[in-house]
DNA sequence: CAGTATCCGACATGATACTG
DNA sequence: CAGTATCATGTCGGATACTG
């Protein structure tokens, strides 16, 4: 156990530090963060405004999802201390700065995907 | 077992045809295809020189991936009726303009993964 | 309202041995 | 050379119940 055996999320790690591609993927990748990300795009939502907008996700996701997209530095999270509790999630600049990307694949997925369902 | 039960493969399976974005994501998502993907950029290449090129990569999953670019057509196998046997993995056109799309991403990736490593 | 905690199954990926 | 077959493992994501 204590031995320098690098794991494979380690090595996950290593290579989204080191890979423009990678990173990338890790942004954008997973079941929901897409989803999320073009809700936000639109303006900043609450907690269970996104939970409405995005269909099909679950609690447990989103949360994980945003947290994630958090720790990247894509999205803010603004807490009002009230009672109940409001919380509101918004695009960072760098979370902005994702659009044309975002733009680009859903364009060239959309262009494409009637060519492999011929 | 013949109840209208929708498994979770099938309704990825459907969001892939309706949506360009899960499209995307399912042609240049998983382990290896971007990897992939970039090698056959380069122009075609065999089996073997895959292998080598791409780091790490297990014999199982270069197969995996390589079928499933071919399944979306992004790929083209041509296989020569040789002892030994020889394979080259080609890309199409569709395989050839993802190279935009990929680009972009692995731009925008190398631009900003610093970012949220201060 | 905005989350946590817990459990569980499905799937992606890996390691290794074998084959036409 | 270019794969298959088999087994093992860990992570992702879903369902549900609970909480400050």
């Amino acid at each position: 156990m204590r031995k320098e055996e690098s794991t494979n999320a380690q090595n996950e790690a290593a290579l989204i530090r080191n890979c423009g591609m990678a990173y990338a993927l890790s942004v954008i990748g997973g079941r929901w963060k897409p989803n999320i990300l073009y809700c936000l795009l639109k303006g900043k939502m609450r907690y269970n405004e996104l939970r409405k907008a995005i269909d099909g996700v679950s609690e447990r996701m989103l949360v994980a999802q945003l947290r994630e997209l958090e720790e990247f530095g894509l999205v803010k999270r603004i807490i009002y201390p009230e009672v109940p509790p409001k919380v509101e999630y918004e695009l960072t600049e760098l979370g902005y700065s994702t659009e044309p990307m975002l733009n680009m694949m859903s364009d060239w997925g959309n262009k494409n995907r009637e060519v492999s369902l011929l």
